[in-house]
DNA sequence: TGGTAACCACACCGGTCGGTATACTTGAGC
DNA sequence: GCTCAAGTATACCGACCGGTGTGGTTACCA
C-alpha cells in the first residue's frame, strides 16, 4: 500500500523503547505542535516530561532527531487514523469525499494549528535537517493517495485529479488554521464533490 | 476599496522615515522571510542592515514591532502587485484567473517559501502580537476580495466561493512551498476555471 | 551659534540556547 | 553477587537571545 518513495528511513531513536524516552516523545509532541518547535527549549522540555536533559540525549542524541522522532510518530498517527477512516468496501468517489470529513474532525479536534509537517518546515530552514524527510514522504504519500482514489474512481487525468485534491486539502488546512476559516474543509468537501461528479 | 475590517492599525513605526530605518526593514524583510522570523537575531539584523542595535530599537522599539512592520509592508506590496495585475476592464472571472496566474509568479519568482503571513502565524505564538492584526486582516481582504468578484461575475453563492477561492489560493501555496508541487497555481487555476464555467 | 535628530561605536545586562561532564542509584538478568 | 542499562541530580559550557546605557560625531535648521 504505502510506496518505498513515501516512506522516510525509520530510525531506531524515532521510536524509543524505554519509559522515560516514551515520555519525553509524549511531552515534545504536545509542546512543539502547540508553541512550535524553536519556541520549546530542552530545558522546558525536560521539564515537562519529568525528565533529566541527560536522558532525552542518551536517547535522542540530538533535538534535530527528536524533532524527526516527533514528526514521524505524528505521520504514522495521522495515515493511520486517515485510512481507519475510509471504509475499504466504499466507492473510491465516497472515499475522497471522507478525506475532507476526517480533516474537518482533525482540525477542530486537538489539531487547530494545522499541519504539523508544514508547520515544520516553515520553523526548520536547513535542507539537511532529519525532519524534512518525514514531511516530504507525507505529503508524497497523501498525492498518490488521491491520485490513486481518483484512478478508481474512474477520473479523467487522475494524476493532476490527485495534485488538486491535495491543494484541496491543504488549503481547507491553511484557511483554517490560518485565516480561521471554520467552515474550510467542508468548502473543499463540497468542492471536491462538484468537480467530480461525487 | 479595501474595508475598514481588513485593515490593520497602521502605527507610525510601520513605516520608517529614516534612511537607516529603511536598510533595517530592508534586511529584515529578506531575512525574516528566508531564514524565519525566530532564526534571525537582533545581532544579525544590525550587521546585515549596516547599523547598530541601538539604532534599530530607537527607530522601532522592539522586535515585536519590527516583525509587524515586516508583515505591514509585505502586505501591502502584495495588495499593490496583485491589483495591479487584475485589469479592471476585464470581466471578472477572468480576474479571478488572473489571480491564480499572479500565485505563479510570485510563487516562483523570489518566494520560494510561501506566504509569508501563514508562516508567520506558524512562528508566532502570541495572540497578543501585533503582527496577528496584519495577518488576519490580509487573509480578511482576499477573501473579500474572492467573494466581490464571485460577486460581480454572478456566481451562485459568492461567499462561500469566496471562500473555495480562497482555499485554492492557500492550497497552491502550501501545496508548493511544502509538498513541492511546482505546478499547484496553474492546477488551481484550472480548477477555479471549471469549478465556475469561467 | 546653539539645538536637535540621526546616527556611530562599544560595552554591558540577565536569561536562555543546545549540549556535555561527573557522580550516584536502582533494578533486572546471568 | 556482579554487570549493565536506565535512570537520577547537579553543575557547567560557549554562544546567542532581546534589550539597554554611555558617550561621541555629523549635519541641518532656527
Amino acid at each position: 500500500m504505502a510506496l518505498a518513495g513515501s516512506e522516510p528511513a525509520a530510525l531506531p531513536q524515532y521510536t524509543p523503547t524505554t519509559p522515560a524516552g516514551r515520555r519525553v516523545l509524549d511531552a515534545a509532541s504536545r509542546l512543539f505542535y502547540d508553541r512550535g518547535i524553536n519556541s520549546v527549549g530542552m530545558d522546558l522540555l525536560a521539564e515537562e516530561a519529568g525528565v533529566t536533559k541527560k536522558t532525552i540525549y542518551d536517547r535522542f542524541g540530538s533535538k534535530e532527531i527528536l524533532v524527526a522522532a516527533y514528526l514521524y510518530r505524528r505521520d504514522r498517527y495521522w495515515r493511520e487514523w486517515l485510512t481507519g477512516r475510509l471504509d475499504p468496501d466504499a466507492p473510491a468517489g465516497e472515499r475522497i469525499l471522507a478525506t475532507y470529513d476526517a480533516l474537518d474532525e482533525w482540525l477542530h479536534h486537538e489539531n487547530p494549528r494545522g499541519c504539523a509537517m508544514v508547520n515544520a518546515t516553515v520553523e526548520i530552514t536547513d535542507p539537511d535537517h532529519p525532519g524534512r524527510a518525514v514531511v516530504r514522504s507525507q505529503k508524497q504519500w497523501m498525492r498518490e493517495l488521491y491520485a490513486d482514489m481518483a484512478r478508481e474512481a474512474g477520473l479523467d487525468e487522475p494524476d493532476a485529479a490527485g495534485g488538486t485534491l491535495l491543494i484541496l486539502g491543504e488549503g481547507a488546512t491553511t484557511a483554517f488554521s490560518s485565516a480561521g476559516v471554520e467552515e474550510a474543509a467542508r468548502l473543499a468537501r463540497d468542492t471536491a464533490a462538484r468537480l467530480y461528479g461525487l
